[in-house]
DNA sequence: GAGAATTTGCAACATTATAACATTTGCAAA
DNA sequence: TTTGCAAATGTTATAATGTTGCAAATTCTC
């Protein structure tokens, strides 16, 4: 009954980045953030694709770019991002992906494909509420959810043996 | 409705070690794989309390213990350990903790506290079930899925300011 | 323009994890 | 009981990821 979402659709990447861009641009106007050159450049990089990217990937770039780079470079521009609910960070890879939802206060749930690496973002209102429940039951208060899911996506499943 | 699980309940420790390892020493005789005297020291101190504890505070212990050990070492038992589904890692912190749930099949949910760094495992089968359903719903099929939760345990909630 | 605050450059360092290869140990068949 | 294999461990080195601290530059505010 639902769509598939990007990215497992196959969409027009680059309209994707610039869109991403363009909203990340309005976000911070709104917010007095400066999204500086070094800032901007690392979004558009993390948006190269809907894979995950780490850290030093992201350096290296940034040294070809003939940017004179070193880890808290990057490091800083990405904890900005991520403050800003731009990227978020994927704990079970250590790597950076493109927010889909940016603007919105949101915790996100993301579906990992561990064949091609392509990380669709999910909010799952469902989820969120099983997991606020099963966290008032023990009377905890949580603050920050981590919902990461590996697995295979569609196209990865038709490829894949035993289906 | 519900009562407070460990470790948020006081209970005796030693006994919950105790426990922990006939468990293990159970699951690996009935598996047969081998629990070898650093495997289960190794799931020992994991155990020393319901707070993630890095790779190398266990490499520091094994050495303490006049045993020679290195990282590979550490890494390896943890990794057979967490195989034999006795110990998990806590991607968020970088970090293990023994499984409360051992021999069972199960996709722990974990609440831990940013302030005492405990750990409670859950099993919610309502979450399992709601992210089931909404990687269906993309055609996604986990394999693994990982839920951290971080917040204030109910002990922290009430030394914190604000409630 | 002067002063304060934010951002960046830079060097060193800390932490977490793995690769590669030699050695030992446990176990079983000959 | 020897012999031979597979699993486990020891050892060294290195890779990958992330942080601290301080100085210089930039931007913002007045
Ligand atoms: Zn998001
Ligand atoms: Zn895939
Ligand atoms: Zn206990
Ligand atoms: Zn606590």
């Amino acid at each position: 009954m639902s769509t598939s979402a990007l990215p497992y659709r196959p969409h027009n990447h680059d309209a994707c980045v610039a869109q991403a861009l363009a909203d990340a641009r309005a976000i911070c106007q709104q917010r007095n953030a400066r999204l500086t050159p070094t800032r901007e450049r690392v979004l558009e990089l993390i948006w190269q694709s809907h894979k995950p990217l780490g850290a030093y990937d992201v350096l290296a770039v940034l040294t070809e770019d003939g940017h004179n780079a070193a880890p808290p470079t990057v490091y800083r521009a990405l904890d900005f991002l991520q403050q800003h609910g731009l990227v978020h960070r994927i704990a079970s890879l250590n790597a950076f992906v493109g927010c889909t939802h940016a603007g919105k206060h949101h915790n996100g749930m993301f579906l990992i494909c561990r064949s091609c690496s392509n990380v669709l973002e999910l909010t799952a209102p469902k989820v969120a509420q099983a997991v606020s429940d099963a966290a008032s039951a023990e009377a905890f208060q949580p603050e920050d959810v981590m919902i990461e899911v590996a697995g295979l996506c569609p196209a990865c499943r038709m490829d894949a043996p035993h289906d």
